[in-house]
DNA sequence: GCTTTAAAAAGTAACGT
DNA sequence: ACGTTACTTTTTAAAGC
């Protein structure tokens, strides 16, 4: 009947104007956060594969649209914080977190596949610092000997890298403050500082007294 | 069999739901609770403490409860006890025996060995690792049903169980399963 | 979905000094 | 750079918004 034909064409004017609205925050987070296409694109089949999936219910379309975005950035190793793209989102970071981690428990995303190499946060970290090739290699240095003696697990990514670019600046020459290489990393310096710490105490690293 | 020798589990927290079949009016029920606060504006229950058996109980005008705080059933049933008798001497009146529904147990607990949690998190099937957001691997166990925190340090905290056995059960499940995937072997690890 | 309550784990954060 | 307090995660019921 015609209000069978026109109760379809409501869902479908609600479903399009949802999707509109949602691959245009999409558009505005990428585009504020500089990230590659490819990122936006598979943002966007994420979100598609959520909405299909009934995933929304619950939830707005901006935390779900900013929880793809970092899954995104997970499954295809760009390197971002998930306060980086708080900032730019209207809802916190507590609830951009919980639609992160349903997204990822129902669209079948493991801890493999959103695992991003401390290395690669290395770059991001040291391309915001201006620091040189010697000195990534030393953070990375560092961080393997730290995962290899099991000091890693279970702490801050972000913060462990910041850690371990800190100490790799002042053994190469190329000092930043612990202040600098927190706020890069997103991390307040007393975490930078502990990392620091246990970091030279149980790699025996000897600093510079600078 | 799983070894569980050396895993410990210990009582941290039991919640109760419970129903006193007497209808309550808060505003009287208020006046004999030492510690309680009692703002229906901001929520419909009672909230006191006791400091004998140490607990907290949400008090509602329907005259059922929640008891949270307990290391043990029986606190809750001293509790229960306490409150009743409280409440004769207001002149309440109960239907019948109160109803005690067990409904949910937390354990805090150690496995005895630590364990590389990316590792953990990249053979273990259903878990889930943030190490930017929680320290913690969070593993879900369907039955019985319980969810354990798994941390490096071998600790564990388990939580949803209804009864000892139920959060020993899930332990043993996530054991089995830790052995299945090889990370209950001897200290190794890459990646 | 939210509100309130308890409790542990280990990490990070935000205060004050 | 300390220390303290507080927040993150998980679970669960209650009555009402």
């Amino acid at each position: 009947r015609l209000r069978r034909w026109q109760s379809r064409l409501r869902v479908s004017d609600a479903a399009e104007r949802n999707l509109a609205f949602a691959l245009s925050e999409l558009d505005r987070i990428t585009a504020q956060l500089k990230l590659p296409k490819h990122v936006e694109e598979e943002a966007a089949r994420l979100y598609r594969e959520a909405v299909r999936r009934g995933l929304i219910r619950g939830r707005s379309i901006e935390s779900v649209i900013a929880a793809c975005v970092y899954a995104a950035c997970r499954l295809l190793k760009v390197p971002r914080t998930l306060d980086e793209i708080s900032d730019i989102s209207r809802v916190d970071k507590k609830e951009i977190g919980r639609s992160y981690r349903f997204i990822a428990r129902n669209l079948n995303l493991t801890p493999k596949k959103l695992f991003v190499k401390p290395t690669d946060y290395v770059n991001k970290f040291a391309d915001e610092l201006g620091l040189s090739e010697k000195v990534r290699r030393k953070a990375v240095e560092i961080l393997e000997e730290a995962y290899r003696k099991g000091l890693t697990s279970g702490k801050s990514p972000a913060g462990l890298v910041a850690a371990a670019l800190y100490i790799a600046s002042l053994l190469e020459g190329e000092k930043r403050t612990q202040r600098e290489v927190a706020e890069v990393a997103r991390v307040t310096e007393v975490t930078v500082r502990n990392r620091y710490k246990e970091l030279v105490e149980k790699l025996g690293i000897k600093v510079p007294i600078a | 069999m799983v070894d569980t020798s050396k895993v410990k589990l210990r009582i941290e927290n039991i919640v109760a739901s419970v129903d006193l079949f007497a209808q309550l009016d808060l505003e009287k029920v208020i006046e004999i609770c030492p510690n309680s606060k009692y703002n229906p504006e901001e929520f419909p229950g009672i909230i006191c403490r006791f400091d004998d058996p140490k607990v907290a109980l949400l008090i509602f005008s329907s005259g059922k409860l929640v008891v949270t705080g307990a290391k043990s059933v029986e606190d809750i049933e001293r509790a229960v006890g306490k409150l009743v008798q409280m409440l004769k001497g207001i002149g309440v009146s109960f239907k019948r025996a109160p109803l005690i529904d067990i409904q949910n147990m937390v354990f805090s607990g150690d496995i005895g060995r630590e364990f590389n949690l990316d590792t953990v998190a990249l053979s273990l099937p259903n878990c889930e690792y943030e190490p930017e957001q929680f320290p913690g691997v969070i593993y879900r166990v369907k039955e019985p049903r319980a969810v354990i925190l798994l941390f490096s340090s071998g600790k564990i905290v388990c939580s949803g169980a209804k009864s000892e056995h139920d959060a020993w059960e899930a332990v043993r499940k996530l054991l089995r399963e830790l052995e299945k995937y090889g990370l209950l072997d001897e200290e190794e690890e890459e990646l």
